[in-house]
DNA sequence: ATTGGCACTCCCGTGCGGGGAGTGCTACCC
DNA sequence: GGGTAGCACTCCCCGCACGGGAGTGCCAAT
C-alpha cells in the first residue's frame, strides 16, 4: 500500500468535500481524480486514513469527511499555494489606496477580506503597544479638565480626559506639551517609561502633580490591552446556505462579539512563525468556534514583529489555500499603505 | 358586536402570540384572558379583524397571527407602557456611569440594549453635523503634512491629514490654530461657514492657501454624512431558537452590515415626533428587514433636536412595550451622561 | 498489492392513516 | 341583534412502513 497515494487520497477527499459539501465515497473519488486505481483500492486507503484519525464517516455506509486532524495535515503538507488572479490583485491595490484615513483603510480592508473569502473577516487595529508615538496633544477643557490626545505613527488616535484637583495653568500645560513631544515622539511604548520618568524635572512641586497625572494617563492608555480594537465584516456569510449547520451560527456570532476571544486568538497566533497561521476547529480552544477555522496573518511589520493582525473565519470545510492567499495578499497591501 | 372587545381581542392575540410564538386560537384566548364571552363569539370578532387586515391565519384551520397592520395598531393604541424594574434602572445607571470615554459609553450602551431587549442593538455615534465644535488642533507632521484634529462637545474626535504643496511655517500654523479656536469653538456646524469665511483676513496671500485648505478640510469633515458611524451588538440574538425562521437571518445580517440602511432608517425616524419611533416589517422599506421591527429613539438632546439615535431590532413578534421602554431608558441615561 | 463481486448497513424520500386543533356555519336563545 | 352551543369540515403534523440508493467491508481471485 503506497504511502504517497494515501496522502493523495486525503487531499482528494478534502478538495472534493470542500467543493461538494457532501461526504465523498470511493467511487466518486476515482471518477473525479486520475488516481489510476479502482474504488476497492481506495477503500483500503480510506480504512487506513480512518484508522489514523484523518477522516471519519458520519454514519456507517456513508462517504468520508475529513477530521480536524485531516484538515491540519492538508494545510501543513498537502495544499499548494493558490495565487490570486492579477485582476484581483489590482482591485485590492486600488481599493485600499483610495482610502482616506486609518479608519477608512481598516474598514475597506475588512470588507475586502470578507468579499474575497466569502467568510467572516476580522481586522485588528494597529496595536498601541507596538506603535510609536507621533505626537501628544494636551487640550484644556474648561478649567479643571484636560483632554489628552495621542497620535501614533500608524495614524491611530486615542484620547482620554483627565479630571484635575486644581485649576489649570495654561503656561504649564504649554511647557509640558513641548517637553512631552520632545521626549516621547518617535518612541515605542517599551522605551517610554524611561523617557517619561525624567519629565518632572524643571517643574515646581505643585505643577508636578499635573505632570505626573498626564504621564500616568499616557502610560495607562498605551498599556491598556483592552484598548485593542477589532472590526468585523461579512457576518452575513455565516448564514449563506450550506455554510454549515444553520443552528450552529449562534455560538459563532457570540464568540465573534466577544473581542476578548478574538484578541486571544490573534495574540496566540502571532507566536506561530509561519507567514499565515491557521487554527482548525478545536484548536481555537473556544466552544463557539469548534466548527470553524481561523486563518490569520500579521501586517504592518517594519523590521521587527507585525503591528497587528487580520484574518478570516469560516467553516471547517473552507477553501484553505484560497483563504490563506487572500488574507496574505490583503496584509501585504495593508503593510505597504501604512508604511507611507 | 362590541368594537371595544374586538380591540381587546387583538391585544390578546398579539400578547399571546408574542409569548407563545404559536398561532393563537379562539379557545386558548378565552382561557388565558378574562374576556367574559365564549370561543364562538371570539371567532366572530376574529373574522372581523381578519376582514380588516389586522390578523391572518397561516393556513385554514390554524390559529391567527397578527399582521404588520395588527402590530401597528397594537403599538399605536393598545400597548401600555411597561416600566423597567428599579434594579434594572439602577443597573443601567451604574453601568453607564463607570464608562471612561465616549467610545466606552457607546460600547456599553449598545451592549446594554442588546442585553435588555435580547435583540440586536444599534447605537449611532453622536452626529458631527449636530454637535458643536469644542476644539480644533493642528499638528504639523513632517514638513508638508498637517494633521487636523476636531473635538466635539460630545467628546468625539475626528482627524484628517492634509497634504500641502509648500513647506509649513510653524508661526502661521500657530496663528491659524488660535484664530480657528476663537471663531469656531462652541459653534454648531450650521453656524460655521460664516465664521470660517472671515478667517483668511490678516494672512498674506501665500498663507491664505494654507488657511483655505484647512478650512476646507474642517468643513468637509463636518459635512460628511459618510462619517456617521453606527455600532451593533447582540447579533447572536438573531440566532436564538425561535427567534424567527432561521434562514431569514442572512438577509437581516446583510442589512445590518450596510450602515447606509441603518442611517437612512435613523434619519427617517428622527422625523417622527413620537418619543419612541417604531418601524414594523415592510415599513422599514428594506427587503432584508421585512420580518423585523425597529424601535428607536433619540438621545443627547439639549434644547433642540437630539444628537443621534439608539435602537433595537427584533422579530415582528417582539415584546414592543418592553423594547420601547428599554430603549427609552437607556437613551435617557445616555443623554444625562453626555451632558456632563 | 490490487481488484471484482457481493452482502450488508443505513439514510432518506415518499406515501398513508389517525389524532388534534381550529375554524365557519347554522340553529337557537335572550 | 348580539351571543352561544353544536357540529361538520379542513388541514397540519406525527409516526410508521417501505423501497431505492449510495457506500462500505470483506473475501477470494489475480
Amino acid at each position: 500500500m503506497s504511502e504517497d497515494r494515501r496522502l493523495d487520497v486525503l487531499r482528494a477527499i478534502v478538495e472534493d468535500y470542500v467543493a461538494t459539501k457532501e461526504p465523498v465515497g470511493s467511487r466518486a473519488l476515482v471518477e473525479r481524480h486520475s488516481l489510476g486505481v479502482s474504488p476497492a483500492t481506495i477503500r483500503n486507503d480510506m480504512a487506513a486514513l480512518e484508522e489514523g484519525g484523518y477522516i471519519a464517516q458520519p454514519h456507517t455506509s456513508a462517504g468520508r469527511v475529513p477530521t480536524d486532524k485531516g484538515y491540519r495535515l492538508f494545510v501543513d503538507q498537502l495544499s499548494t499555494v493558490k495565487p490570486l488572479s492579477s485582476p484581483e490583485r489590482r482591485a485590492i491595490g486600488t481599493f485600499l489606496e483610495t482610502a482616506q484615513d486609518l479608519d477608512d483603510v481598516v474598514d475597506r480592508a475588512v470588507r475586502l477580506i470578507a468579499q474575497l473569502t466569502q467568510q467572516v473577516a476580522v481586522v485588528q487595529y494597529p496595536s498601541l503597544r507596538r506603535s510609536a508615538l507621533r505626537h501628544v496633544e494636551l487640550v484644556p477643557v474648561g478649567l479643571r479638565h484636560l483632554l489628552v490626545v495621542l497620535i501614533t505613527d500608524t495614524g491611530r488616535v486615542e484620547q482620554r480626559t483627565l479630571e484635575l484637583g486644581t485649576d489649570l495653568d495654561e503656561s504649564v500645560v504649554g511647557r509640558l506639551r513641548t517637553r512631552l513631544n520632545v521626549s516621547a515622539a518617535g518612541r515605542r511604548l517599551s522605551e517610554l517609561p524611561v523617557a517619561l520618568a525624567e519629565l518632572t524635572e524643571g517643574f515646581t512641586p505643585t505643577d508636578q502633580v499635573l505632570v505626573n497625572a498626564v504621564v500616568a494617563v499616557v502610560e495607562e492608555t498605551l498599556a491598556q490591552e483592552s484598548e485593542e480594537r477589532v472590526v468585523l465584516a461579512g457576518t452575513a456569510n455565516l448564514a449563506r446556505v450550506g455554510s454549515s449547520d444553520v443552528r450552529s451560527i449562534g455560538p459563532v456570532l457570540e464568540a465573534l462579539e466577544e473581542q476578548v476571544v478574538l484578541l486571544r486568538l490573534f495574540s496566540e497566533m502571532a507566536e506561530d512563525h509561519a507567514a499565515v497561521a491557521v487554527r482548525i476547529g478545536r484548536e481555537t480552544q473556544h466552544d463557539g468556534l469548534v466548527e470553524t477555522s481561523f486563518v490569520t496573518t500579521g501586517y504592518g511589520d517594519e523590521g521587527g514583529g507585525s503591528v497587528a493582525r487580520i484574518g478570516s473565519i469560516g467553516p471547517l470545510r473552507m477553501d484553505y489555500p484560497g483563504t490563506m492567499s487572500a488574507v496574505r495578499a490583503v496584509a501585504r497591501y495593508l503593510t505597504r499603505i501604512l508604511a507611507q
